[in-house]
DNA sequence: ATGCGTATGATATAATATAGAAAGCGTCAT
DNA sequence: ATGACGCTTTCTATATTATATCATACGCAT
């Protein structure tokens, strides 16, 4: 299951671009593209690989500033424990995400947990600091790969 | 202020060492020196570089054999958004901690604070989600690096 | 003394990331 | 239309972070 049209995302993609007053150039799209199509996690030298097929001039700064564009217009996320870059899940208005890495099967999900960024927020106000950007990266056994006795299925919903 | 007395910390770590089973060695205790005594979080290669002038066979893998050792150990944290290293602050029997992140002065807060941990147990059981560690920074301004009425300092306790 | 486990030494290289200068290319005010 | 500006890309070089691999040393139990 390839996942939902990679086409309308990158429309979707140029639109968000385009309201926020940023360009989806062709490059970045590109890079985009080639995130979008993984389904594990990408570091940026893989990426660059991929993208020198198409594009020879591609070097490092090519595919890191490509990057920081996406990020920054949260197109995508990056993971720092894997120093891996997965696309941005949702239509959703970006407030804090958490990601869950599976170290067996590799997938990383997204979630928008308002309890956990509740309490972060909570946690960093009782000490008068003010957060400007959370990283919140769970390591362990997804769903899938976990023995079942050890963590059965999330009830049914 | 050098902060409370590091002999003790060493001592205190070799005792923790020798309940465990490990060996701090002399190595291994200068590393842990070195990083209690830093108020900023080092890097393995500015460590690298401050071994270098009591041990000159020290390379990469010294150090970074030393930091895994410590961090095993429960002695050091790695701040991953950093690339950095810091003494572990606590007595703790290690649950879980969160680390805040000031990018004005470039300290780090370590908490270990429950109302965190508990929801993000919670948001990984209700997907079925087994963590085996979490990663929980925040980037931001500490309460004495922030605008103060963007974020009054914490209830006085 | 031999063998085993653990720690360290030594060399090389891999993997990740950034700096900085210059050229291309729209666009838009004059 | 042109030239000044802003943004993007190119190009070259280098900085930073981390690991693989094999060899050597040391303590200690058999």
């Amino acid at each position: 299951m390839p996942g939902p049209d990679i086409a309308a995302q990158l429309d979707a993609a140029e639109r968000l671009c385009t309201k926020n007053g940023t360009q989806l150039t062709t490059l970045r799209r590109v890079v985009l593209d080639l995130v979008l199509r993984s389904t594990a996690p990408l570091t940026a030298y893989q990426l660059l690989d991929q993208l020198k097929s198409t594009r020879k001039s591609a070097v490092p700064p090519t595919i890191y500033r490509a990057l920081d564009f996406l990020i920054e217009n949260h197109l995508v996320h990056r993971i720092e424990r894997l120093n891996a870059f997965i696309p941005c899940d949702a239509d959703h208005e970006h407030a804090d995400a958490q990601f869950l890495i599976c170290h067996q099967c590799g997938t990383v999900t997204e979630l928008e947990d308002h309890g956990v960024s509740d309490a972060l927020a909570a946690a960093a106000a009782a000490r008068g600091f003010t957060p400007s950007r959370a990283m919140v990266e769970l390591d362990g056994l997804c769903a899938t790969c976990a023995p079942p006795d050890t963590a059965p299925p999330p009830a049914h919903r």
